[in-house]
RNA sequence: UGGGCCGUAGCUCAAGGGUGAGAGCGGCCGCCUUAUAAGCGGUUGAUCCGGGUUCGAACCCCGGCGGCCCCA
């Protein structure tokens, strides 16, 4: 019993050892190390040494935790950036950096150590930290290795190398030298928990209760005078409202608005005054049936100067006007602490009122304070309510929940506490307006960014460079023993700074200030020969805020100004602000030439990733379920510029269409299994059109993606790519072509000519997807027929469009054959689904009318290009056609078409699956029709098919 | 409290103020078994809401609602 022969053995069927599977969690690894082995970056760099410079500065990291996908996001980013530019013939360094100093480290290690804060030499301190971050860093430097991420990993920067520490001391002694830092008494974010100051960008708004009360402030004689003498009669009182009780030991005003109306009412036998506006929500607030009778008005200047009383202490306060004032909540009358606010502050200082502060670095009162000297000011807050209970001064208390400024490391209220702080003055050398001027001259994009950083620099206060803990560089003052001059002359520090240079900041608080000034330093005012050095070190926003200085300027390989920074929308307040700020004073330019934002990786409803609702997904998570080529495709398939969602339905969705892509490829490279382009390829003009058009489409795809990478906009790369696979490759060349492609000889023309484009596009595919999916392009790579420039993709370039250029009829002509079809596959779908006639499309023969003549000639002229693209057995045009008994009769929705289908006649051919009468027709080769015959008789004379 | 940005099918993206708002994925319904833990076809389905400007609005303006970032 003889088997039925078995065409396969004579068809060109797809061999490829590339894998269907990824495997890309397992996989990956094997590719990073490949990269290491053939040391990647330095052949990159290689490469295109001499190239046009495009650097893209890193901006540090903080070496603390493991990374989250907001960081993964930032560095696949950069990593795109840097592939796409390198692939495209820029010379592209990638120095990776850390931000290694700062409170939060400090915090993690005083708990590590169980310890509290001085109760360890600084030194000790600092000693633990340095490791600390070391520790970090390394676990963060092979997370985003991990990422496929590539760059200089080896050589990093950091910014408590000591060279790195140097620089920082050697640009802190610029500004100083240059007039631009003063230290003043002024209040700041205070954490009384980490017992420091903390910058703007330190604190972050947390919901938090607050007692919400309303006191009374009795008016002197001096404000009374201006009342009517019968309102007089009754005790009048100023109110006002506030959610810190303990900041008024430190009242020293109460502010109104110069232009809102004030009015005294009477309420329980007392008079009160507060600005009209609010006098309704006050009634609402105390529970009051009807809102309290006015006994009379009043202006707010005639109050100006004059004084009421202090609540509880005996002291005035005085009655002042300021138009930050509002009608929004309170009572249009504000309690003034200078010490315990900015506006405070501002106000204080136009009226000459102290900077009172009678709190200590831990937040206790001091403790000549009566009754709550010593206290914990929130304990306080409690017996100030009492205190104003028993005086009679409270009017009301309840208590609100409002957003609060907390601690960003410790997650604790912060306060303003006024103390001695240096700062960088905003309007030293007009700081702020060249830094304006720069602002404009940066390319920002989005385009929106520039109005938000502009109007940040616009209102901002001057930097408060002070911290009052170890774990930093130290702010390199001297400071004369005798008449508190402070030594500004830069060639001073200079010794401090090499010290630096060769042994870290540590050295500074090692040595003696005499130690670390040059020999024979005298003060220029007193002459005086001692000097102490300042204790505080600095924000660590100045440490990366000048790393154009200790890394652009310094990396021989990159150079000074950055063409692009590239870090979340949040950086706008953070390092885009802090290193204009240094790089506009100390060099007199923006560091650079163009900035570029992303959003925050947020879940699929939108709402941000926190502990607390439980949607955080880890990177790491990711990478071992789906590899992190999913991740890096997410972040190339989300617009980044605005909120970037992340959830399991898109990670599934992403998968598939790395699926396809991925399938697609692999097709094409079972395909070329015998092509080689030395030989095989068909030239452009040899082509027959169909593999022209699709050259054609694919010269589209190349020029779309080049444009999209040269903006960044990676996810039009990828949709692009994923829909090119997927239609113009899967669904219609693949799909129409699979018939030459396996049955006509191997060296056919026509089979060349399909070979040539699939060729062409695995080629293309292949280049324009390695910056984004790295390891697959990698992987494709290495199975790409013939020649290869490089050992790696990522030393390849991008491809040009091979078919740049075509006459706008044959695009016209295509598009019109690709209408036809879809009309004709619909007419199929009906005899394969209602009718039941047909399944295969080769099963069918279609009848083609249409009653425009220029459609019916076009149809006549395309007769066989339709047979062909439609995947059918026959295909006939006619002036008409009528339904028929057994047949579909379906007419065009878009053209004005007539569609018959009808079963194939003939026999199906065992080889290639068509109908067609010539089947049967051969007696050696009874199975196959005509083509197959010739086909096969050209290679295997001798075959004899097997009867069954 | 304020400033900025965003809102197009279940998901991810498109649509220079101008035809019936396009794709891909998914869902649903089929086909194929020569890409097979594949492939092909058909089909379903959307401009956050309410006003306004305009001959015409997803797009411009105003007001809501929701989200994110920054800030008080």
């Amino acid at each position: 019993m003889a088997e039925k022969t078995d065409w396969k053995e004579t068809l060109n069927l797809p061999q490829t050892e590339f894998p269907m599977k990824a495997n890309l969690a397992k996989r990956e690894p094997e590719f990073l190390k490949y990269w290491e082995e053939i040391d990647l970056y330095r052949k990159m760099l290689e490469r295109r040494k001499g190239a046009p410079l495009f650097v893209l500065h890193d901006g540090p990291p903080y070496a603390n935790g493991h990374i989250h996908m907001g960081t993964a996001l930032n560095k696949v980013l950069k990593d795109f950036i840097i592939k796409s530019r390198r692939m495209a013939g820029n010379n592209c360094p990638y120095v990776p950096g850390w931000d290694c100093h700062g409170l939060p480290i400090e915090l993690n290690v005083e708990k590590e150590l169980k310890v509290k804060r001085g109760e360890l030499p600084k030194l000790t301190i600092r000693k633990h930290c340095r490791e600390y971050a070391k520790r970090w860093i390394e676990i963060q430097r092979e997370e985003f290795k991990r990422l496929g991420v590539i760059g200089d990993w080896e050589n990093p920067y950091l910014t408590m190398s000591y060279d790195y520490e140097a620089t920082i001391a050697r640009e802190f002694v610029r500004f100083l030298s240059e007039g631009y830092v003063y230290r003043r008494k002024k209040p700041v974010y205070w954490c009384i928990h980490c017992v420091t100051a903390l910058a703007e960008a330190e604190v972050e708004y947390e919901p938090h209760r607050s007692p919400s009360i309303y006191v009374k402030f009795p008016l002197k004689e001096d404000a009374l005078k201006v009342l009517p003498e019968e309102v007089r009669k009754l005790p009048v009182s100023i109110v006002i409202w506030t959610t810190t009780p303990w900041t008024l030991p430190a009242n020293l005003a109460v502010a109104l608005h110069p232009e809102f109306d004030y009015v005294v009412v009477e309420l329980d036998g007392e008079a009160l005054l507060l600005a009209e506006g609010r006098l309704s929500a006050l009634a609402a607030e105390l529970g009051l049936e009807k809102v309290p009778p006015i006994l009379c008005r009043v202006k707010a200047q005639e109050l100006e100067g004059k004084h009421a009383a202090h609540p509880f202490l005996p002291r005035e306060s005085l009655i002042v006007l300021a138009d930050y004032v509002t009608l929004e909540a309170g009572t249009g009358c504000v309690h003034i602490a200078p010490g315990h606010g900015e506006e405070d502050y501002e106000t204080g200082l136009r009226y000459g009122l102290e900077v009172y502060s009678p709190v200590d670095a831990e937040g206790r009162f001091e403790k000549d304070l009566p009754e709550i000297g010593g206290e914990n000011i929130y304990q306080a807050n409690e017996k100030i309510i009492a205190i104003l209970k028993e005086a009679g001064r409270l009017l009301h208390v309840s208590e609100i929940e409002h957003s609060y400024p907390h601690c960003w490391r410790c997650k604790k209220p912060v306060i303003f506490r006024a103390t001695e702080q240096w700062f960088i003055s905003m309007e030293a050398h007009r700081l702020r307006e060249r830094a304006l001027e720069w602002i404009e001259r940066v390319k920002w994009i989005p385009r929106w960014g520039k109005e938000r950083i502009r109007s940040m620099v616009e209102r901002r206060p001057d930097w408060c460079l002070s911290r009052q803990r170890a774990w930093g560089v130290p702010i390199m003052v001297f400071v004369c023993e005798e008449c508190n001059e402070i030594l500004k002359e830069a060639r001073l520090y200079e010794k401090a700074i090499e010290l630096f240079e060769a042994h870290g900041a540590d050295i500074w608080f090692e040595k003696e200030a005499s130690e670390l000034l040059p020999e024979g330093t005298t003060c220029p005012r007193c002459g005086s020969r001692s000097f102490r050095k300042e204790e505080d070190i600095l924000d660590v926003w100045f440490d990366s805020g000048v790393s154009f200085a200790a890394v652009l300027e310094r990396r021989p390989e990159l150079k000074f100004p950055a063409e692009l920074y590239l870090e979340g929308s949040d950086q706008h307040r953070g390092w885009f602000q802090s290193s204009l700020l240094c790089a506009v004073g100390t060099r007199g330019r923006a560091p650079y030439e163009a900035v570029l934002t992303h959003g925050f990786v947020v879940d699929g409803k939108g709402r941000k990733m926190s502990k607390s609702l439980g949607n955080v997904i880890p990177p790491e998570k990711i990478i071992k379920r789906y590899g992190a080529e999913i991740l890096r495709l997410w972040v190339a398939a989300e617009d980044y510029r605005d909120d970037i969602r992340l959830s399991d339905e898109i990670l599934s969705r992403l998968t598939e269409a790395y699926r396809k892509i991925r399938n697609t490829c692999r097709f094409m490279l079972g395909n070329l299994y015998d092509f080689d382009p030395e030989k095989d390829l068909v030239p452009l003009e040899k082509l027959p059109e169909f593999e022209r058009y699709l050259l054609f489409r694919l010269s589209g795809l190349v020029s779309k993606c080049l444009r999209a990478y040269e903006s960044y906009d990676f996810h039009h790369v990828t949709h692009g790519i994923h829909q090119f696979c997927a239609v113009d490759l899967s669904a219609i060349f693949i799909d129409v072509s699979r018939d030459t492609l396996y049955c006509e000889a191997p060296d056919s023309f026509a089979r060349r000519a399909a070979q040539t484009v699939l060729y062409h596009a695995t080629n293309a595919i292949t280049r324009l997807m390695a910056p984004i999916l790295s390891f697959t392009a990698e992987e494709i790579w290495r199975y790409l027929p013939g020649q290869k420039e490089a050992e790696s993709v990522h030393l390849a370039s991008f491809p040009e469009p091979p078919l740049p250029q075509v006459e706008p009829a044959f695009q016209e002509k295509w598009e019109k054959l690709f209408a036809l079809r879809s009309e004709i596959t619909k007419a199929l779908e009906i005899g394969r689904k209602e009718a039941k006639i047909i399944g295969n499309s080769l099963e069918a023969a279609v009848v083609l009318a249409s009653e425009d003549k220029d459609l019916r000639d076009f149809l006549a002229e395309n007769r066989d290009l339709l047979t062909y693209l439609a995947i059918v057995s026959e295909l006939e045009v006619q002036e008409d056609v009528s339904p028929e008994e057994g047949a579909v009769f379906y007419e065009g929705e878009e053209l004005p078409l007539k569609v018959l289908v009808r079963r194939a006649s003939g026999k199906k051919c065992e080889r290639c699956w068509k109908w067609s009468p010539t089947v049967g027709t051969r007696e050696d080769l009874p199975g196959v029709c005509e083509r197959c015959y010739r086909v096969v008789k050209e290679r295997w004379p001798d075959l004899k098919e097997s009867s069954s």
